[in-house]
DNA sequence: GCACATTCTTGAATGATTCCAGAAAAGGTG
DNA sequence: CACCTTTTCTGGAATCATTCAAGAATGTGC
């Protein structure tokens, strides 16, 4: 088996053309996990040269169509991407700088599936978002975080 | 007793004055668990014939501080606002049409709030999101929905 | 290698939300 | 009850993420 699934391979089973922004793109997801479209925006510059947002965008929209990245959006951030999936995992946010770590369930694939009361909705995914500090922003006293996303931008 | 916590009183309680547009946006929440900001701005409006969105705003704002409100963002949706607050609930979003329910929590006060693996993160909220299809929705042949508010936009 | 469909580029539009400065209103005090 | 300070509201513009559109470039199957 290759390093992880040949991303050529992986573009051509999932019917969709091999073009160097895809390639840039998967590339650049798998060095950062939950890059949202501007990281990764960059991330496929710095390998390309020159590739327009909109491709980034386009790139990132087929690969969630055909279920290669998973896009996730913690309330207060541009939305992220994550090749993660088919295991059904959760994440963890940070509330000051934003990062985001992978949690896998502890109750097996599904855990919390079950609503006490669906009110009649036919329920086929279930998505849990832990809130709290990273250790880096636990062990800074409370200012200078890494990111800061939505506090104090003066600062 | 009134019918729900005077108003007035959570206004004061929660040290904010009570103005017109506050009270008119309470008495919207009440009436629409789940609204957007427009939603309650029409509300407001036809309750007081002209607020400001940015005192919509500012008032969901100042509630969301105190604690007097939950701001409750699904992906791909505006953020939407509930007076429900304190008890640790969830809700059921459908994909469809974007309609919310709130869905107790069915392992008593915090359920997942344990993750397998927190690398580090100290956790302090768990926030469970069901996506799935509406009643409405699934008797309706999939398609023209009540809302239709992120697919096929040209159906 | 060719023709065709798909994908990328450029440039602009949209929608939600926020910032700003000044005008108005609410509450407490004398 | 009038005054003053603080907070809130108004109106308009700015920002950010994302999407739309039209044409040029590229990948793929034959």
């Amino acid at each position: 088996m290759p390093t992880l699934t040949d991303p050529v391979a992986q573009l051509r089973e999932a019917g969709l053309r091999v073009t160097r922004p895809r390639l840039a793109v998967i590339d650049a997801l798998g060095r950062q996990p939950h890059a949202d479209v501007d990281s990764i925006a960059d991330a496929a510059r710095a390998e390309l040269g020159t590739v327009s947002t909109q491709a980034i965008y386009d790139v990132l929209k087929a690969f969630t169509a055909v279920g290669l990245v998973r896009r996730i959006e913690p309330a207060g951030s541009p939305a992220r991407f994550e090749l993660r999936v088919g295991d059904n995992h959760h994440h963890v946010v940070c509330r000051s700088c934003g990062a985001i770590a992978d949690v896998d369930c502890a109750h097996g694939s599904a855990p919390c599936l079950t609503a006490s009361n669906d009110h009649g909705f036919s329920i086929d995914e279930a998505e849990v978002t832990y809130w709290g500090t990273c250790p880096d922003c636990a062990a800074t006293p409370a200012h200078e975080s890494s990111i800061l996303i939505r506090e104090e931008p003066h600062a």
